[in-house]
Parts: C-alpha cells; structure tokens; sequence
DNA sequence: GTGGTGATAGTTTTT
DNA sequence: CTATCACCAC
C-alpha cells in the first residue's frame, strides 16, 4: 500500500479478528485508520455500512471522514464515522421507548446537570456546604462509568452516611432526567448498555451492521465505553483498537487504562501491532519527550524514533512573572512570522484555561491575531443557553429545567412562588410543566393577575410553534423569539460592553441555525438540537484563518503544529498542585504524560517558559521551574550551560536548605509537607525582602502556623512538620476539638496514613473536613 | 417578586 | 480575582 511503512501496512492488512495497535504519537495513526478503512473496502470488498469507526473528538470525526473520501472516494459517506457519544445518540433516538425513554429525549449539559442536582439536594435538605453539589456529581458520574445502577450502587455505599447520601441523590436524579424524558453525557452510553443488555434482538441488529469496528484513542475509554465495544464486538471480533497508553489524559474523566493495558488478555488472540516511527517531531524534541515520559512506572516499553534531523534546539526561559512571559512569547512570535511563518503555524499551550487571559491579552497588545479555543465553551454560554432553552421549550420539550430557565427571563414577574404552584399542578395531572402553564387559570389558589402572566407566557410559546407547523423557516422564528420575547431589547437596553458581546453571540448561534438550514433541507427544530447538543467550539477549528491557536494541553491532544509554546512550566502550575498534593502518585504520572503529549505536538520548534511569580487564586505566587523541565536533558536546550547551572543551582539550594533542616521534605516527601512547606520556604524569602502577601491565602496562613506556631528552636519548616507527623495525635474519634480557622469541631474519624494521621472533624461552623493531622494543629477542648 | 448589597468560597483538564 | 449566594429593603 502507498506511502506507509511496515508496520503501518500489517495493520492496514489485518481485516479479521482483534487488533491492537500501539501508536505513538505523531506515528501516523490517523493514517493507519483511514487507510484501513479503505484497504477493507477495496480490497476485501467489505460494505462501507458494515464498517464503524469510533473517535473521540467530532472533530477528529469529521477529520477521519475527510480523509477516508481522500483515499477511497465512492461510499466513504456511508462509513459510519463518529464518536461514543453522536453513535449512542443515533441508536437512542431509535430504541429509547424499549427502556421506557422517549425518543425526542432532551441532552443535558453540566449545567443542566447541576441545577438538577442542585434542587435535589435543597428539597433533600442536605446542605451543599458540607455535601457540595459538585461531589455527587462526580459520584454519579462515576457510578455511570462503572455501570453501576443506583440500586447497585446504593449496595456498594451502603456502610457509610455520605455513601448512602449519594445514592439517594443518584437516585432521585435518575428518577428527575426520566420524569423530564432526559439523559445526561453519561446515560447517553450507560442507556444504550441498557438497552442492548435487555434487548438482544436489538444488540444483534447492530452487531450485524457493525461488523468491522474501530476505536480511536483507546486510552481514553472509560469502563462502560469499553463495555459497549466489547458488546457490539462480540459477534464478529472484528475490534481494531489503536492508542498509546503515554497518551492516557482523561484518568480524572473515569478513562481506564487497562482498557489498553489488558487488551491481550481480553482477547487473547489479538495481534498487537506497534507504530514507533514518529513522522511529526524533529529529533530534538523527540528526545525531550522520550526523556520526559521515561520518568513514569508502568508503561508498556517503547521508545520513539525518527530519521529526522535533529533540527532546532527548544528554547526554555524562565521570565519574571506570567506577563513578561506573555511578552516573550509574542515578541518570539513576531520573530518568527517576520521569517515568513504563518501565524497558523504557531499554538500557544497551557494548564489551565485562566491562563489564557493574560496571554491572549499580550497577542492584542502585540497586534498578532490569535484565537482562544476551549474554556468556556460558546453553548455555555448564558445567553446561548437562554436561547437554546427557549428553542427546547418550543420544540416540545416536555422538560421542566428549561421551563424553568426562560420563563421568567426576560423578567415577568413570574417568581418561584408561583413556579411551584405551578409545578405542584403538573405533577397532580401527570403534565409538563409547560402544559399547566397554558392552563394557568386552573390551578388552585393562584392571583389572576399572576396566572395571566403564565397564560400569556405559554400563548407566546405556542405561537412560535405553531409559526413552525406553518411551515416557516427556523432563522425567522428564532428573530421571533428574539423580538417577541423581548430578549433582545433588553440586552440592547443595557448598553455596556457584556451586553454586546452577548448580542453578537446570539448573532453567532443564528448564523449556525441558517448554515444547519442550508445544509439539511430536510430537518427542522429538534435535529437542529441535537446536532448542537453534542459540539464545543473545539470541533470549529477551522485551517482557514491564518490565527495563532491557544488551547489547552488537553484540547492540544490529537493536533500538531510546526511551532509550539508551552507556558507556566511551573512546579504547581504544570504539574499543577492539586497533582502535586495528591496521595495517588499516579497523579504525577498523568501529568507527565500531558507533559509528553504537549511536546510531541511540535514538529519543528519547541518554546517551553516559565514565570517566577504569577497571580493564582488572587494572590502572588512565587514558583519553582517544573520538574519536567529538569528531565529534560540539558543538551537539547538552546542554552546547554544555563540548564546545566540551574539544575546545578537547585541541587546546592537543596543541600542547603537541607543542613538547615528544611531539606527533609525532600526525604519525606509527603505532598502536603512539600508544598506547604515549600511556601513557608518561599514566604520568609520573600517577605525578607519587603514584599507583601495577601493574607487571606490560604497557603500562607497554613505556611505561617508551620513556621511560627512551634515551639521548635530552629525556624525549620519541613522539620517540625516531619517531628509532628509522626506522632499520634492526642486526640480521639469522638472528642471535641478546636482548629485555628475552622473553629470548634467533633473528630469524626482518624485513619492512619503512610506518613501522616488523616482527620475528618465535623465543624459546627463549617462543616465536615478531612485533614492531616500535623497540619490541622488541632487543640483538644477539655 | 425584584433588585441591590455584601459576604464568601472556590478556582485542572472536558465528550 | 471572580462567580455565586444569602440576605435585606423596596
């Protein structure tokens, strides 16, 4: 076959039984799927409707589907491309009604999901400050991933109070999304398992149509996602899974490694094919990344390699705070266009999404066009959501979240006392709460003045659909919407700055709605949903505009570019802290491999930087280079000598630092030791030299008990939280205690970890909190 | 029922 | 620093 090597060839030419190849990046996997794609077509004559591909992204999708025309040309539009998620929709809106759904289901989005889980816990009484939404909604999510329904999971949690708490709340919830006919991003997988567990008929529709099946980013595969392949596999194991466990980012989200790792052992007969060529990256930044990901334990052993040149050294310096790296970067990139490189060419990558803010403000600055994908995402939007929330309504929803959304905005005058009048009445007579609205006048105990209010609200809903079953276009009914609800007016009204870029949003959703209009004739309202129901801005990127991207590492994940900038490779900035202060040690490891994902990205020029100091959480943070940058060898660095004397540097500081007695949380390790420590460190420091700190950071009022509340001889950090640590407190579970911030408490548990005691107090005043003993420095109240 | 105020807590990554 | 929330005065 044209233009691949070897390997790529064995895997393209593998067509019957499982699969499994390891691609590193930039080893050409994109290439090996779609070529396989077609070598099944052309050359064994396999029906382009019986071949499925699975990948993570819509855009990677649609990128994949692009490629396939390429090669193939007649019937790759009938190969099934798409993700999880698009594949369960498809097959849910078909057989919804066998699991007792309807098929016009409503999709919720997170924040659908939180307020979901929002009036639940208000109507539970359980208080969100020690119980807060967030964690159930990770335990739900959780639960989901494992296919664990709410009365298994209920079994599974039984013992402990918030275990029983969370399947109580993962239960109502449950019982709320099918009241209002919907299914969160979790269901729309676990709810085809379902369906395909108790109908096998169904299951064997499917697998008969799917009888080539490939899956994309397999790393990424969560324990569900993995059941639902091996379901639809199960018939013809014909399963080609390709991935690179380096590559595994989405552990937080509930991917199991071991999808990958194990792959063998679930199917013992598969053949295993591994892609170690890299055609992306020159050969410096190759090695950094071959440097970097060797650090972690546990890896399937592979090393990349190239017949590249080595090409430019990467370029690491280390600025004086998050602005002048912003100036640097862009002062870099102006250098590089003024040689004739595209702005296209260039991504600027970073941790977290609240860098992006300072360094796209130094782009403006620098007058480089740039575009910032991710963060919030466009259908998150307020306005947007509004919006949508309207179209949902109209389009029949029979969901009451999004009644609930607009039918007091713009305002009304309809209020939540009314609301739950009103919702009390839909619940008597089995309606939405849309359909009591129009029968406002029924519903006992209402004012007249208010019940016309909600009359006129449902008549106004009612007339755009029936502008809809008239037969006009979706675009004119949505600058109805627009105009008649009033919606537009207001924001105009306001004249500031928000409003506007609000306006121009809701401008940017109808040029969607018209290009959807365009390009299916035939569809109306609710495929209009749906389609958008599964998006983020991400899948628009678009190769048209000649724009800097800046994006996160994550988003980064699966793109490349000739010119990379990788920002705040900072120690608690990338690897961030909450990685750092972990127990899991895998949390590092994680983070190494963004750090590995990140440089192989760039193809012809790495620029790592780094900033002394940066706002974090409102306060100035002082930080060392990150770790990763040390793992690199210093001879692929511009500046050999500069990498030589600061890895020379540190190892002096820290012999110091350890004659002082400081150096012991080296040896200690413990993650709070080191970070809390490493503050008092850098607190005294900076203090000494006349700078101010905010006070109310929590770091520094822990960093000043450590430094200043003992009655240890020496100001030594590290080594009166090492004496502390080993102690047992001289409290017990049961016994009242108080803390410094969080006032008097009750020990609820005490559970003896590798180098500290673990403590979960019930604070009267704030609530349940788990803590390590040394540092909670909680007194008994006698 | 609305709108303003002040306090407070939370800030990793996302299909 | 910012988004959200509880509370209070109309």
């Amino acid at each position: 076959m044209a233009g691949l090597n070897d390997m790529q060839e064995q895997a393209c030419e593998h067509v019957d039984g499982p699969l499994l190849i390891l691609a590193g990046a930039g080893s050409g996997k994109t290439r090996v799927i779609t070529h396989r794609v077609a070598y099944l077509m052309e050359h064994e004559g396999v029906n382009p409707l019986n071949i499925l591909a699975i990948t993570f992204t819509n855009k990677a999708a649609r990128e994949m589907r692009e490629r396939v025309d390429l090669i193939v040309g007649d019937g790759a539009d009938r190969v099934w491309v798409s993700t999880f998620h698009s594949l369960c929709v498809r097959i849910l809106r078909r057989y919804a009604d066998k699991i007792g759904y309807g098929k016009n289901f409503d999709i919720y989005d997170s924040d659908d999901q939180k307020s979901t889980v929002k009036s639940i816990l208000k109507d539970f009484q359980i208080d969100p400050k020690r119980y807060p939404e967030k964690m159930f909604m990770a335990e739900i999510s959780k639960a989901k991933e494992k296919y664990l329904s709410p009365d298994e999971f209920a079994k599974k949690n039984a013992a402990d109070y918030a275990g029983t708490k969370a399947a109580e709340v993962y239960t109502e919830y449950q019982s709320r999304l099918k009241k209002n006919n919907a299914m969160d991003f979790d269901d729309l997988i676990y709810k085809t398992v379902e369906l395909f567990e108790h109908n096998p008929d169904v299951l064997d529709t499917y697998q008969n149509r799917f009888r080539y099946i490939m899956v994309d980013e397999y790393q990424d595969t969560n324990h569900i996602q993995f059941l639902l392949v091996k379901m639809l596999a199960r018939k013809y194991r014909n399963l080609c899974v390709v991935g690179d466990d380096d590559q595994s980012i989405y552990k937080f989200r509930g991917a199991n490694i071991t999808n990958i790792l194990n792959f063998e052992k679930e199917y013992e007969d598969a053949k295993v094919i591994k892609l170690e060529q890299n055609y992306r990256s020159c050969g410096n930044i190759l090695a950094a990344a071959n440097a970097v990901i060797q650090h972690n334990a546990g890896r399937k052993d592979k090393a990349l390699w190239t017949d590249k040149d080595a090409g430019e050294k990467i370029s690491f310096e280390q600025c004086d705070s998050e602005y002048a790296e912003g100036d640097m970067v862009a002062s870099r990139i102006k250098t590089l266009v003024r040689q004739g490189v595209d702005y296209r060419d260039i991504a600027i990558l970073y941790r977290t999404n609240a860098q992006s803010r300072v360094l796209g403000e130094k782009m403006v600055y620098a007058n480089i066009p740039y575009r910032v994908y991710g963060g919030t995402n466009f259908y998150a939007r307020k306005e947007i959501k509004d919006v949508l929330a309207y179209l949902k309504v109209i389009n029949n929803s029979t969901d009451n979240l999004y009644f609930r959304r607009v039918v007091n905005v713009p305002k009304r005058g309809i209020g939540e006392a009314s609301l739950s009048k009103v919702e009390s009445f839909a619940d008597a007579y089995g309606l939405s709460m849309m359909d009591a609205a129009a029968r406002a006048d029924e519903i006992p105990g209402m004012a007249a003045k208010t019940s016309a209010k909600i009359r006129q609200f449902a008549e106004l809903i009612t007339s755009f659909r029936d502008m809809l079953a008239d037969g006009e276009s979706l675009d004119s009914v949505y600058d109805r919407i627009l105009e008649d609800t009033g919606y537009e007016s207001e924001l105009i009204a306001e004249h500031t700055e928000e409003a506007m870029t609000r306006l121009e949003n809701i401008d940017e959703l109808r040029n969607k709605v018209v290009e959807f209009t365009e390009d299916n004739e035939e569809a109306g309202l609710s495929e209009f949903l749906e389609e958008i129901a599964l998006v983020s801005d991400l899948d628009a990127m678009s190769e048209d505009d000649n724009q800097v991207k800046l994006m996160t590492l994550h988003s980064a994940k699966g793109l490349e570019f000739p010119y990379v900038f990788i920002c705040g490779m900072e120690d608690r900035v990338f690897p961030s802290g909450i990685a750092l202060n972990s127990d899991d040690p895998d949390a590092l490891e994680e983070e190494r491999r963004l750090c590995y994902v990140g440089i192989t990205r760039a193809m012809k020029k790495l620029y790592l930087s780094a900033a002394k100091e940066r706002m974090m959480h409102g306060n100035r943070v002082y930080s060392d280079v990150s770790r990763f940058i040390r793992e690199i060898p210093p001879m692929l660095f511009e500046h050999e000598a500069d990498m030589k004397n600061m890895a020379k540097r540190r190892e002096s500081e820290s012999v110091d630092r350890y004659n002082r007695g400081e150096g012991r949380r080296d040896a200690y390790g413990s993650s709070y030791g080191d970070t809390y420590a490493g503050y008092g460190g850098e607190r005294t420091a900076g203090a000494a030299s006349g700078r101010s700190y905010g006070q109310k950071n929590p770091y520094s009022s822990y960093a000043k008990q450590q430094s200043y509340g003992q009655p240890s001889s020496q100001p030594s950090f590290g080594k009166a939280f090492v004496v502390n640590s080993v102690g047992k407190p001289d409290y017990a579970v049961g016994d009242r205690v108080r803390h410094i911030k969080f006032g008097p408490g009750t020990v609820e548990a005490l559970e003896k970890g590798d180098k500290d005691y673990e403590v979960t107090v019930n604070f009267d005043r704030c609530g349940v909190r788990k803590m390590f003993a040394s540092f909670a420095k909680l007194k008994k109240c006698e």
